[in-house]
DNA sequence: TTTTTTTAAGACAAAAAATTCCGATATTAG
DNA sequence: CTAATATCGGAATTTTTTGTCTTAAAAAAA
């Protein structure tokens, strides 16, 4: 298998890109989120309650609750999202694995990928949700 | 988990590289090569049976038996070695696993990722063990 | 207040990936 | 030939990840 981003992660991203197409403040349920973004509701909801902890977004119970954003989606950038689920060694491990890794001792492929992985940290860095916004609701319309 | 490559892969590029800085023609058995990248060896002689199905190394059997190169280390490529043991769809899939995915749909990280991953899968496809050789030897002489 | 709806939390189950075990077979040395 | 050493192939086990279920708690409506 060959994976950047692990299954819950990829479905956290999916979930908050959706939320953050909505106007400003709905609050959508984890039933409809799923049915959105075609996965277990269950397991949505699982996943979007830790995001919640991160304060990424905010939930509600009872009648008519559900998730909506926490804040501005020109705050939230997509490493906040990847980070609060996949922990914030993402970008320190090794695509190689290799032990004794260190900056004195890298391995073979070292060099080849520091530049790739500042790349795709940096782009996650300052890209937000806002930025996304177009593309997003092109794509989640057409789904 | 954050993850570009299978441990099996992992372990694959390893012990190929480790293979690749030894004199010629020379025979590893399993147990030498796990310990020399501090892996499990049963998984290891696991591993690198796959590769000998694919002829990237060969193996023998029997007494003063093991692995060694099938090929001259120009003529092996990192990507051969990827896609022999975490198939050939690596670099098709995708970061976002976004759902109804195509070129007229693409999802909204689309545009920023196709570069990142081209790039990536152009250094594998282009490096060889040879064009690693000086670091490999550097960093396996220190582990 | 009671009912309905929805999240919260944690145990539980299933699936996938990683790792080990074992019996068979090949190879070489003595 | 026999003993020793390695890979081979496949099953079995363990661990991690993914996904489900169940019960409780909160919020709104009746
Ligand atoms: S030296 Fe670089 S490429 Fe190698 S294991 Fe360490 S971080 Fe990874
Ligand atoms: S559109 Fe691009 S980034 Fe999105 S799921 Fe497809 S390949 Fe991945």
């Amino acid at each position: 298998m060959t994976v950047l981003f692990s299954k819950k992660c990829e479905l956290a991203l999916q979930s908050v890109l959706y939320l953050s197409i909505l106007p400003k403040g709905t609050i959508e349920s984890a039933d409809n989120i799923s049915k959105q973004i075609k996965a277990p509701r269950e397991f949505v909801s699982k996943i979007l309650q830790s995001l919640t902890d991160v304060d990424i977004i905010k939930s509600k119970k009872g009648k008519f609750g559900g998730f909506s954003l926490a804040k501005d989606p020109k705050e939230i950038k997509l490493i906040d999202i990847i980070t609060a689920i996949d922990g914030d060694y993402v970008f320190d491990s090794c695509v190689m694995g290799f032990p004794g890794c260190s900056d004195e001792n890298p391995c073979p492929m070292h060099e080849k990928w520091a530049k790739l992985r500042e790349e795709s940290l940096q782009m996650l860095s300052t890209n937000t949700l806002a930025d996304l916004y177009e593309i997003t609701k092109r794509k989640i319309e057409k789904i």
